[in-house]
DNA sequence: CCAGTTTTGACATACGTCTGTCAAAACTGA
DNA sequence: TCAGTTTTGACAGACGTATGTCAAAACTGG
């Protein structure tokens, strides 16, 4: 019933309380025949220490930093309350969990945000990633000075980061193609998709991922070219318009990144053999029009479950334990199965 | 930096520590004055007890129980894998969880075990509902003696039991039903639901959204009646394979329950025009279904996870905090986005 | 003001772990 | 065998909380 006791572990090696602590914790000055017998005891009894008191003795707090990006854009805004969520929840669990904002796609300012943390003050630093070399370097450099950093949503510097916490965007999109050959089942189809630019790794593997599904064989689909809004509402609206007029064809459009507001507006105009759309993340905006219909499906990276698993890696970290990458699986919201909009994501 | 002891707080209202722990714990003896002072102190210190402290010096555990339906159906066994997956990891916050086998789908059995359960053995039961005054009884008996209990999966007992941890099914047939019309875009079709029988509350509802969703006006679709093939994979070959030859109109099919290795079978033998098939719970079976495109959906109430929830309920419960019924969301598989199959139903 | 009651504070012990100090014991090499 | 080193065990105090005992202090009613 009772697990047993680092005391325990000592009377069943035949050796003092402080010896046993000195091999526990490694503190040396063990003769390798006591050692052997606490590490035998410590197998044999099965024992684990006691996490929590450990803490309580040792004062010790989890001082973790989240780098967000900042602005409105609605997943942001998401991704910031579930932060602000766990933060509170955590406290229990000794976590303090503090962030900054930095500005949006701006690799360079991560990287000065980054050289300005003082190592000494976190446990470990989260970020959102962004294909850049200074970025990397900065990372290089805090992981240098004994600081891990793991990546969430957007990877980066894969070999120096601790773990990805974040979806697959290439599975991200062929699950978006999927959702194409599925509202297309008897009838063939022109794919539209948009992006906001090709300079983004997650818009181009999403693509990618996409087009591999769309244009397989037999699938009767046609992926056409892609259009670059910038993630912009305004450029989404005259350039979708502008394409759909010139191609009254186009059966389904796959919109890959962000300015949705801008394609709802539009949509919200064509009355009839409305277009299948697929886009991606829940947000205030794609929640109202999947409601009404004017979408078909959102496919969304859970936030408030990335920043979960990115603390308990995070945490898994600062205790030493193995922190594996954590692949979240990118869910298909239709109109029917949202999540309560009070209830954090539909997480805890 | 530090978060404020009871000491603090003892200090600050000018009382002692012993005075202080008397309000905190409720012990009575205190003058209504100094537990105003005291309480005053908390709230301006923002006091919170360190619980881990806390649990440390009381020697708690959390003592729960699951009562988990018997054999190898493919959900269930998802389920306890789950909950073993969970013992291990929650024992490190004093969590026992103990599991007892029950027979599958017998109320009176498990009302049976329910009345054998000492109270003072637990500090919260967990259970899969089913319809059933007998179950209800039992429920109320055991929490009439203190014993909390909540339901899993399929709630039971409404107004005894504290919590339920589940899918809404009328939202799981409504997202089936959705799919369907998603896949019927431009066409019309039938669409034949098949569900192991009628008795189950659960599968009634997942009935009642389908047909919510699937014959509102305008759909182009129209739904069967019914078919019962007792979530057996024999009768679902027979009857299923019956149906489509003497209606080879049908275009889609919805498999409410279980039994469908029978269903897959029968797919597989369909060369061409296979009709839009959607069933529930991502098991070996389906998943090997979905792959290959036999199947084109599984929708799925993430076993992991209201595992996990449940859990978290449970022990709110035991602290005496309020626990919400947790509606899980119902997700939507498709080809591309399983879970990695080791990974825990891609949960931690 | 007294006796009786209520309220209070002081103190001790415990939970399981961490950490530091110190002297005793057990080794080592020459 | 002796000096020097390594290893060991005993002990104490701490973390924040729980819980029990006891006597002192502050009230109360008459």
């Amino acid at each position: 019933m009772k697990s047993p006791t680092l005391h325990d572990v000592a009377r069943s090696a035949g050796v003092s309380y402080s010896t046993a602590d000195r091999v526990l914790n490694g503190r040396g000055g063990v003769a390798e025949k006591s050692a052997q017998r606490v590490q035998r005891a410590i197998e044999e009894l099965g024992y684990r220490r006691d996490i929590h008191a450990a803490n309580l003795s040792r004062r010790r707090n989890y001082r973790f930093l989240f780098l967000l990006p900042r602005g409105d854009h609605g997943f942001f805004t998401t991704l910031r309350e579930a932060l602000l969520h766990e933060t509170v929840r955590r406290l229990v669990d000794r976590l303090v969990i503090t962030h900054y904002d930095v500005p949006a796609f701006d690799a360079e300012a991560l990287a000065a945000e980054l050289s300005r943390i003082n190592p000494e003050d976190y446990d470990c630093v989260a970020l959102i990633g962004v294909d850049s070399n200074i970025l990397d370097a900065a990372i290089g450099r805090l992981v240098g000075k004994g600081l891990p950093v793991i990546t969430l949503v957007s990877d980066s510097a894969t070999d120096l980061r601790q773990s990805y916490i974040g979806i697959d965007n290439v599975i991200a999109g062929r699950t978006a193609g999927r959702l194409m050959l599925l509202t297309h089942k008897t009838r063939t189809g022109r794919i539209l998709p948009i992006l906001g630019t090709m300079g983004v790794r997650d818009h181009r593997e999403r693509l990618q991922g996409a087009t591999e599904v769309i244009s397989a064989p037999g699938s009767g689909l046609e992926i056409l070219p892609p259009i670059e809004v910038q993630d912009r509402p305004e450029i989404m609206l005259d350039r979708v318009s502008e394409i759909l007029k010139s191609d009254p064809a186009i059966t389904g459009i796959y919109s890959i990144g962000g300015g949705n507001r801008g394609l709802v507006d539009l949509l919200s105009r064509i009355e009839r053999n409305r277009p299948v759309v697929v886009l991606h993340e829940l947000t205030p905006t794609s929640r109202a029009a999947l409601k009404c219909g004017m979408i078909d499906a959102v496919i969304d990276q859970k936030p408030a479950e990335e920043i979960s698993r990115a603390i308990d890696a995070m945490r898994a970290i600062a205790d030493d334990l193995p922190a594996p990458d954590s692949r979240v699986v990118p869910t298909i919201y239709l109109a029917d199965n949202l999540p309560d909009p009070n209830a954090n994501g539909g997480w805890t």
